[in-house]
RNA sequence: GGCGCGGUAGCUCAAUUGGUUAGAGCCCCGGACUGUCGAUCCGGAGGUUGCGGGUUCGAUUCCCGUCCGCGUCGCCA
């Protein structure tokens, strides 16, 4: 036997107990005449005392050898630690081990991350990721693995009480060309044909609904072989839901359920459900993006009409040229700001498209001060500081350009010049949806006979649009908005979904809009078009990105930090080294032949 | 693909305008010490400054190229 306790459990009512540990040192401490370890595994740290009595002289002195990250087995009595000498900071720092036998059952080199959080500084993440298993061995990392242990079992839990199960659907899978690339595997039966992997099971899980399975639920590993983000890996995981026979608000009420169950049980804190929603227009015109940080106010305010009052040529221009201009107020920002800080700014904002960035101060007597406040009557300004509710200290800040462009800018300055002014408790949760997604976006780049861009579905091609809006599909597609969520925590996308077309007319009419006609359809998506055929129910459905939402109730920002084994951002790993090279006997039975 | 930041000892970082033998802390090695808990004290070892080229009497430093890591824009139904 190995062990009778874990390095976490032993307290003062052990006392007197013989007990057997094992574990990592830690950290040791030599005193010559006694040496005491910090013994490590996942469930804590507990002191092993070497010293006379209790320890032989050759134990101590074989107890001189341990170095960090040994792997040792130690027996011997609990006892309280002499007085004064507790260690508040360790769970057991009330009790210690007199060694009476110690067993090295592995020795190690000299970690190049070290796992001991007595190490302040953390290796970069290029050596973590590459010798994961000791990064993995740091109790932050513990936490956070044991944090999603915690959240998926929570989820599953949630599912099964509410009569959902869970079905695997297939990893190797048919390439669409929709949405994202494809990861492609090679069919060595089919020479030249590709399996697709999954960027989501979204086509069977519709399949499953016209099955009958009315309630399903999967934590299933999707692909995208697009560029990776901070927030973004080439695989990742979705908690991938799919219901029969209902409506958004029954898609949207089973989630608030979830989302408070999760923040009650991992955090402890209460969220009130219903969540709030926002429709996607009004998202984008208070905040400028369809995920909006909602921790924080400096909400968007419209300043067009009062802009095209004014003698400011890039003003009067952008307006005159349809344009729009829009401006946040930075509450009490001159504090923050100087003119080198809005220098900064707007060479910021220059990245998303803006050509510069106009501003206001609001001086002590409440009055808009600025290089170009002389283009503004006294009157003009008052009345935009009316309106932008400014208040002496207060910063505000113009985007002037059109309106994709004013959202972008405007929402990238408020995101910015809140987090650098503080404006939330970085621990703070806000959780939100937003509904009403338009139904399709222009892609500009491609080509249509029309010669002005196609329609692209926003969210997939089976999205179904507002029943009040569907007569728009004919008459005006740019407003029609789709029965479509997205969950929102801390402006981050946590999850999306939509109700589903069940009928063929509606979906014939969004094909014939996507630019796929019927026989494109029937080549890529038949099988789906046939189920639908036989009797689908009303359905819908959601996907949660589990990465993210453990990654926000862990606080954390960044994704591969919920990962046990991420990809780099050249979508490669650093300790496996995939991906790699293969033989030529194995690409000839593929019937592949390389370029290069 | 674009833009930005970074790469110096096993790890975290420093190095003046381009100038002596590239330094410090941790780790590691040796020694001292009967109670520490980031132990302490003394001594020591450890470097292809990512890689390749260029400018220069002289390059960690300047220039070009390249590789790698991170952030971001494009991209992500």
């Amino acid at each position: 036997m190995y062990r009778t306790h874990t390095c976490g459990e032993l307290r003062t009512d052990h006392s007197g107990e013989e007990v057997t540990l094992s574990g990592w040192v830690d950290n040791y401490r030599d005193h010559g005449g006694g040496l005491f370890v910090d013994l490590r595994d996942r469930y804590g740290l507990t002191q092993i005392a070497f010293s006379p009595p209790d320890s032989s002289a050759e134990l101590i002195e074989e107890s001189k050898n341990l170095r960090g990250e040994y792997v040792i087995q130690v027996t011997g009595k609990v006892a309280k630690r002499p007085a004064g000498q507790d260690n508040p900071k360790l769970a057991t720092g009330d009790i210690e081990i007199r060694a009476t036998e110690l067993k090295l059952l592995n020795k190690s080199e000299t970690p190049p991350v070290s796992p001991s959080e007595k190490v302040s500084e953390v290796a970069g993440e290029d050596t973590r990721l590459k010798h994961r298993y000791l990064d993995l061995r740091r109790p932050e990392m513990q936490r956070t693995m044991m944090l999603r242990d915690r959240i998926t079992k929570r989820m599953r839990d949630y599912f099964e009480e509410h009569h959902f199960i869970d079905i695997e659907t297939p990893i190797l899978g048919r390439s669409t060309p929709e949405g994202a690339r494809d990861y492609l595997v090679p069919s060595r039966v089919h020479n030249g044909k590709f399996y697709a992997l999954p960027q989501s099971p979204q086509l069977y899980k519709q399949i499953l609904m016209i099955a009958g399975y009315d309630r399903y639920v999967q934590i299933a590993r999707c692909f995208r072989d697009e560029d990776l983000r901070a927030d973004r890996q080439p695989e990742f995981t979705q908690v991938d839901v799919e219901m029969s026979f209902v409506d958004s608000d029954d898609i949207i009420g089973m989630i608030d359920g979830l989302v408070e169950k999760l923040a009650k049980d991992v955090l402890d804190i209460d969220v009130p459900t219903p969540l709030p929603r926002l429709t996607y227009d009004e998202a984008m015109r208070r905040f400028g993006h369809d995920a909006p940080d909602l921790r924080f106010e400096m909400e968007i305010v419209d300043c067009t009409d009062l802009a095209a009052k004014s003698d400011f040529g890039v003003f009067k221009n952008v307006v005159e040229g349809g344009g729009h201009v829009r401006a946040i107020n930075a509450k009490k920002g001159t504090s923050k700001y100087s003119r080198r800080g809005i220098d900064g700014l707007t060479e910021y904002v220059k990245g998303f498209g803006a050509k510069g960035l106009a501003w206001f101060r609001c001086d002590d007597e409440g009055k808009l001060a600025s290089t170009i406040a002389k283009f503004f009557g006294d009157d003009l300004l008052a009345e935009l500081a009316k309106r932008l509710n400014a208040e002496p200290g207060d910063l505000i800040l113009f985007s002037a350009a059109d309106w994709a462009t004013t959202c972008k800018v405007l929402h990238a300055l408020r995101t910015k010049v809140a987090k650098e002014m503080e404006l939330y408790d970085p621990k703070a949760m806000h959780f939100s949806w937003i509904v009403e997604f338009p139904m399709f976006e222009l892609d500009e780049e491609a080509d249509s006979p029309e010669g002005k861009g196609t329609w692209t579905a926003m969210h997939h091609p089976f999205t179904a649009p507002l029943e009040e809006h569907v007569e728009l599909l004919d008459t005006d597609p740019a407003k029609c908005r789709a029965q479509a969520y997205d969950l929102v925590i801390n402006g981050c996308e946590a999850g999306g979904g939509t109700i589903r077309i069940h009928d063929a007319p509606t979906q014939s009419k969004v094909f014939e809009l996507l630019g796929i006609d019927a026989e494109t359809a029937k080549d890529r998506f038949g099988f789906l078009l046939d189920a639908l055929a036989y009797g689908a129910p009303p359905h819908g459905g959601i996907a949660l990105g589990l990465d993210r939402v453990v990654m926000l109730f862990a606080r954390l920002d960044n994704i591969r930090d919920v990962i046990a084994f991420p990809k780099t951002q050249k979508a490669t790993d650093l300790m496996t080294e995939a991906p790699g090279s293969v033989d030529g006997k194995q690409l000839k039975e593929l019937g592949i032949k390389l370029d290069s």
